[in-house]
DNA sequence: GCGATTTTCTAGTGCCCGCTATAGAATTCA
DNA sequence: TGAATTCTATAGCGGGCACTAGAAAATCGC
């Protein structure tokens, strides 16, 4: 139907039985759940019960498992991975942004207040379904990229030396980001990151 | 039974039908099937696939799915992982052996020969069976540990600067290690993995 | 109140999981 | 040869998986 309206722009007075819930907090549980278990990990029953709601409601309001997945991704990106492009944004060159992202992760990471590590690094590593591992993986690679471009600006602009690796600095910052997330959920504290990110610093150069 | 035989020192010549496979053979394509999918992916019918034999033959030479994770760990580390402790029982420093596990890593872990990445790293992250994540993590952490005392030994007779963070460059090194395993499993190229590598040297004290 | 609409609850569906009972096949010892 | 022993193949066990049919419940416009 051309008639139909999203759920964003929908009047506030819908006809029918009005949600028992909310949508958003529920979201926000999912999120948690996958973020501590992994998407193949987290049955439909795991997230039913994490967030109030029977199945039925889930499949309503959210579609299937990886299709709320997916979404959980995206409201994850918004909510707790947006320290990293933050840092790029508002930092003037890439070593400064890196090494302020490289910063808040050891906190993020580590935040009692959530599940350690990172979703998007963690949540599909050995996932049985192909889709969802490479989303993932395709997410990692961009923002690498992102890294990379930075680099390249800053390179060209003459704020690095000429002859530095844009490529393998990108490549190195999203490796030791991956690896402090491992660390994280492996049990590592903030202050034990933050020395690996401080560490991480030292491979960029000395001009 | 005290008069019990083990399976190494049977004689020759035992009694019954002769086992149809090579058990060594089989437990090679067990550890490829769980280095490539991880511990929770793999099911039992991917193993007896991947194995060439069926469920029984493979519950009567390895026990459950379980046990056989275990045995392979331990192959696994015996067959491909040993690179690491090579390193650190060859090279005179801790320096030199960490550059060269580094960089042997970037080889071992894009190897078209097997799957990509590290078992120990990867194979048990996210899984819903939490003795098994448990006791790789404790395998990681024994690894980060054994970087620590090395270092710890240079610093103390001299061969690295006094002030020189132990227990920080060997969890850097650890991450920098399992960041690089992730970059593998994503497709990084050996030249790529090893400019990473280069990278995370580094970070050591320029004495 | 009444029909229309939407959500919720209960109770499943079929499927694949790890694992095994049973029967038959292949070998050794006497 | 025959008994004992050990392995293999088939077939299926109970259970949890993602997912849904169907009826009851809660709201709407009128």
């Amino acid at each position: 139907m051309v008639t139909e309206q999203s759920a964003a722009d929908r009047p506030t007075k819908q006809r029918g039985r009005p949600r028992s819930f909310d949508r958003d907090t529920a979201l926000e549980q999912a999120i948690r759940t996958f973020w501590e278990r992994g998407y193949e990990a987290t049955s439909v029953a795991d997230l039913t019960r994490a967030m109030g709601i029977g199945p039925p409601s889930l499949y309503a309001a959210f579609g299937d498992k990886r299709s709320l997945f997916d979404e959980v991704v995206v409201e994850y990106a918004a909510r707790y991975g947006s320290f990293s492009t933050r840092a790029f944004e508002q930092e003037l060159t890439a070593r400064a942004a890196v090494e302020r992202m490289l910063r808040e992760a050891a906190t993020e990471y580590t935040d009692p207040g959530h599940p350690r590590g990172c979703l998007i690094i963690s949540a599909a590593t050995n996932c049985a379904t192909p889709e969802v591992e490479e989303a993932l993986r395709v997410k990692r690679g961009q923002n690498i990229a992102a890294f990379e471009s930075r680099i390249r600006a800053d390179v060209a602009s003459g704020e690095l030396p000429a002859d530095a690796d844009a490529e393998a600095l990108a490549r190195f910052s999203g490796a030791v980001l991956q690896g402090m997330s491992q660390q994280a959920r492996d049990g590592a504290s903030r202050e034990e990151l933050e020395r690996v990110a401080g560490l991480a610093m030292l491979a960029w150069p000395q001009a």
